[in-house]
DNA sequence: TGCGAAAAAGCACGACCGTTCGGTTTATTC
DNA sequence: GAATAAACCGAACGGTCGTGCTTTTTCGCA
């Protein structure tokens, strides 16, 4: 990949703007939640009037859906894809779950989980919204299923562990940590967090090769994760 | 406690529809949350006016306060209390994780919750409501904790489980499960809770007498707990 | 039964919401 | 540089919100 994207080879006026109401979208939707995302808020940021920014999402449901979306694109460049450069089994998985914690902690603590807030907001609420919210979440739910799945095969975690059960856990790892980071002020909630991850772990892992699996977190790796953060 | 409260002789008008207001309050509140909580949604579920309606109440901030405290109440009543009558240890701690989930079940999978949906809208808004949202959370995770110290104390549960990390995992059970179910409409995921609660006990408690402890589930517990959840 | 107080209603206000529309400015293409 | 298209603005509409005021209805009690 070139420093400058080739493909789209001109970003027209357009497009431009349409990325700056995105990132805008996302700042506030992070703070106030998906429903407390209003054009005007938008526009009032971006300095431009309502209908100007209204004109680039033919509603404001169509906006929200868009945030979904880029939102998600962003979780998955920073969480999924650059795990998949570690080994299938437990340092995949557990490559996963190390930048879902970094993610979460550098940026949805701050600023709020769209995931989070989002699930909460519109599981209630029947449409397309909330339809994209359950694709995304399925789909990266689907993703941690998949990487449970390959370290059983792999023989790195036992056969009697339900890939389901264990992403059920794992999910609530990071809801309690959002809750009680974010509500609560706990400071203390990612390391509570990595705890419970390695405790539960441990738990299905089989007893052999356990202390021998290197989780692929090298000093480079923790350059590049924290680069990736920031965009 | 006897049938008829004897304590307020006589319940004045104002304070009866006062209670009749809290209740479509709290019914509105579970499925739209405490924003989208309005006093004409209020006024039209009672088919009073706004104004009827808003005079109980200062503003709509103190009613979102009177909602927290009365859903507060309508939780301990059902979750904790009644597990008071088990004996210290495991059999409380497990009959608290058990009336939770049956509640979570009952109640707030059909309704939703309003401690999950209260604690991400205004994990972000400082305020009374925010204040009021964390001491009634940290109430909760206050009495989850002395259970668990006492569960130590007593020698049921290994004197290595910190308590404060066994109740950040158990409130994650509880989120995981309010997101499968409700988000997902995943009807798995009560027992997957159940499950990890399990798991996650038998890792702390020490293994002499663990299969020995009653946890106090029987028939006629059962009835007065389903007895409960419908108050 | 009547009277004072409490409760509820009626009405209006200012603020903000998403959305529409006609006109103006800016960018893109020949 | 002119012509065409895309981008943007400003004003306005209908609607809902919380919240004050004033009036009417209803309740509770002597």
């Amino acid at each position: 990949m070139l420093l400058s994207d080739p493909l789209p080879s001109k970003p027209s006026k357009g497009e431009q703007t349409r990325e700056r109401i995105l990132d805008a979208a996302q700042a506030i939707a992070s703070r106030e939640g998906l429903e407390g995302l209003t054009i005007g808020g938008i526009a009032e940021r971006l300095k431009m009037s309502k209908s100007g920014v209204f004109a680039h999402f033919g509603s404001r449901e169509d906006l929200q859906i868009a945030v979904i979306d880029d939102y998600a694109r962003r979780f998955l460049d920073a969480v999924f894809f650059p795990a998949l450069k570690q080994a299938r089994g437990l340092p995949r998985l557990t490559a996963m779950f190390e930048n879902w914690l970094d993610r979460i902690q550098f940026v949805d603590i701050p600023n709020g989980c769209v995931f989070v807030s989002g699930a909460v907001e519109f599981d209630d609420k029947e449409g397309p919204v909330r339809d994209r919210m359950v694709a995304v979440n399925r789909a990266w739910q689907g993703e941690m299923h998949k990487a449970a799945v390959q370290a059983i095969e792999v023989g790195h975690l036992s056969r009697d562990c339900d890939p389901e059960q264990l992403v059920f856990e794992l999910y609530g790892l990071v809801l309690s940590l959002h809750h009680d980071a974010r509500l609560l002020r706990d400071s203390r909630a990612t390391a509570r967090a990595r705890t419970a991850f390695a405790r539960t772990i441990g738990y299905y892992a089989l007893p052999a090769p356990l202390g021998q699996i290197k989780t692929g977190r090298t000093k480079k790796f923790e350059e590049k994760a924290a680069a990736r953060l920031v965009a």
